[in-house]
DNA sequence: ACCTGAACACCGTTCAAGT
DNA sequence: ACCTGAACACCGTTCAAGT
């Protein structure tokens, strides 16, 4: 690639992390290609549909979902907090852009999208976790990574459309884990720590 | 309202359910106007906006949500099978236009939205039969409808965005369900009915 | 009181002309 | 090889003119 054509794959990139951040990822590509100085052919040279700009957006975030993922994998805590707070970062990362969990939750299990390559990395992720936990007999044997993946990134859609602050997030997130601890577990009284959170205004 | 206008509107909303069902609530307003006869300027103004236009299409629905909850509220099934099969219906009620779920649980506990309404109707159909639940002491005491309603919202927001089968969805819904039952509920071992579906192609 | 359809603004997409 | 920007098609929205 041409350096001049390098740098303006970059600046459109980084132009489109901002404006997706502040208008989420059904922002005006023809905004993002002004701000970003270049003309709209520019941009449909390099992201020939949405979804491999978006695509190029999340390249980011990849490292970080994984390096959440063997912090989650090789930790000490008891099963319970262990996923809770390994769902929290899950969704705290595919949250980053309004309407990603929605777009991430559409394209799992669709080869043919072009973010598979990012819902497969979260699969991955969430399997590594999920292992962990299996091993120690802590999690219901019936279930696959795919398939959490599908119900967490269910809960990250309805917080983000539904601008859920944190508080009206976790008791949905609390369900959840319920559900996905196996049900003889020896995690003692399975501590139910909820503040009965209201949902915010 | 005049005789020819009362007719244009529910030529309108009835084409709407049409073109909604074919192509999701996010259709071109102008095909409906031209399926209808009408011209664009009478569509808004009896819809002045998109959601005002979907709140009428599910306006059919309303009666048929509250009968289902009725008789969930009144059958004799064991908690577990009364819980999956009020939130099938549920699901399927609400994900008749692709794209409703995802806009219904996007307005629940949102009172400027148009569909709001909609919303209050699922929310107090689901804890009527969630109290009858809670009565026999089958339900975990810390939830609310809103949550639920959010829970299962979401597992329908997935399914029609993925284009999930009901195979693929009941796994979701088993994991949902078990979270929601009381821990140390009556209902037996709490019989685990899953026949390791995996999503179809 | 209601309807029509032309007009406008905005956006995605294409492509001929430039460097 | 890459970029520009004019041009086109489509859609939501408004409103003056009609009945």
């Amino acid at each position: 690639m041409r350096a001049d054509a390098q740098r303006n794959y970059d600046h459109i990139v980084a132009v489109a992390r901002t404006v997706f951040y502040e208008q989420g990822t059904e922002a005006s590509l023809d905004e993002i290609a002004k701000r970003a100085g270049v003309g709209p052919g520019t941009l449909y040279r390099h992201f020939p549909t949405r979804e491999v700009l978006i695509d190029a957006v999340m390249k980011s975030w990849v490292d970080q979902i994984q390096a959440a993922a063997d912090d989650a994998a090789t930790s000490s805590a008891p099963p319970r907090e262990l996923l809770l707070s390994w769902f929290r970062s899950f969704i705290a990362h595919i949250s980053r852009q309004k309407g990603g969990p929605a777009r991430l939750t559409a394209a799992m299990g669709n080869p043919e999208s072009h973010i598979y390559g990012k819902c497969q990395v979260l699969k991955e992720a969430n399997a590594r976790v999920l292992d962990r936990l299996r091993a120690d007999g802590a999690l219901r044997d019936d279930i696959d990574s795919l398939e959490v993946c599908r119900l967490i990134g269910g809960v990250a859609a309805v917080a983000d459309q539904a601008e859920l602050d944190a508080a009206a997030t976790e008791p949905l997130l609390d369900i959840v884990v319920d559900g996905l601890l196996a049900q003889g577990s020896s995690s003692g009284a399975r501590g139910r720590t909820r503040s009965s959170a209201q949902p915010a205004k």
